[in-house]
DNA sequence: CCTCAGGTACGAAGTTCGTCGTACCTTCAG
DNA sequence: CTGAAGGTACGACGAACTTCGTACCTGAGG
């Protein structure tokens, strides 16, 4: 079950509802942050986001945000990869990514 | 006691996760979504939404749009004026209005 | 083979959120 | 003044969310 299911990934259809929900938490909204200001499309480990949280907990919040259509999860067995779904919600939810880029810079410094 | 308290109105700190956790519930979305295609500031009554809640709960609601910074209330003791912060949303979260009003066009659909 | 590290599944505890009931306040109409 | 309508405050209940503990699975390396 690595992958054959075309279900798991609901970007067409997702309400905003659902997006914002997801990006209600600060550590979701810091992972897509981080990708969106990353600028490529390059795969990322769960490891490379510092969350201050637990393995399950980690877990919990990929799952939100794959299910929110904002990343894609590759897994590995071993290992899961995460993508941002630049495309589709540059297409869908046109000026998000630019939102969330500009809060991080702002709280960043 | 009209409206001489400057405090009252966070808009000046709200950070994306208050307007985002704001914007989670459908019936709040659906408050902002239809100041903003509205076009003009004009004021609003709380009953002129139509929605589907008791009282209590429509001051609840309003509450949190008003502390995300995302309306204005004017209290006139007896009735309440709604009004949308289309400049400083427009200028704090450019495209957050464009994403509700997208989602209500197709919800409407 | 066994061990280890990354990930997941299930369940529990604590918190937040949406909703309403009851009671009270404010303004307008009579 | 009395009543009606809109709004608010406080409290309560159920649902959802965040977090973690425990147990289990998967792949790499000795």
């Amino acid at each position: 079950m690595t992958g054959p299911g075309p279900a798991g990934d609901d970007a067409g259809n997702t309400d905003l509802g659902t997006v914002f929900r997801a990006l209600t938490d600060e550590h979701r909204r810091t992972v897509i942050a981080e990708l969106a200001a990353d600028g490529s499309d390059r795969e990322r480990t769960c490891n490379s986001f510092d969350l201050p949280v637990s393995k399950q907990t980690q877990t919990h919040h990929f799952r939100v945000l794959r299910e929110a259509g904002l990343i894609h999860e590759i897994n590995y067995g071993n290992r899961k990869g995460i993508r941002l779904r630049r495309t589709e919600i540059d297409r869908r939810l046109p000026g998000l990514l630019d939102l969330l880029i500009a809060e991080r810079r702002d709280t960043g410094s």
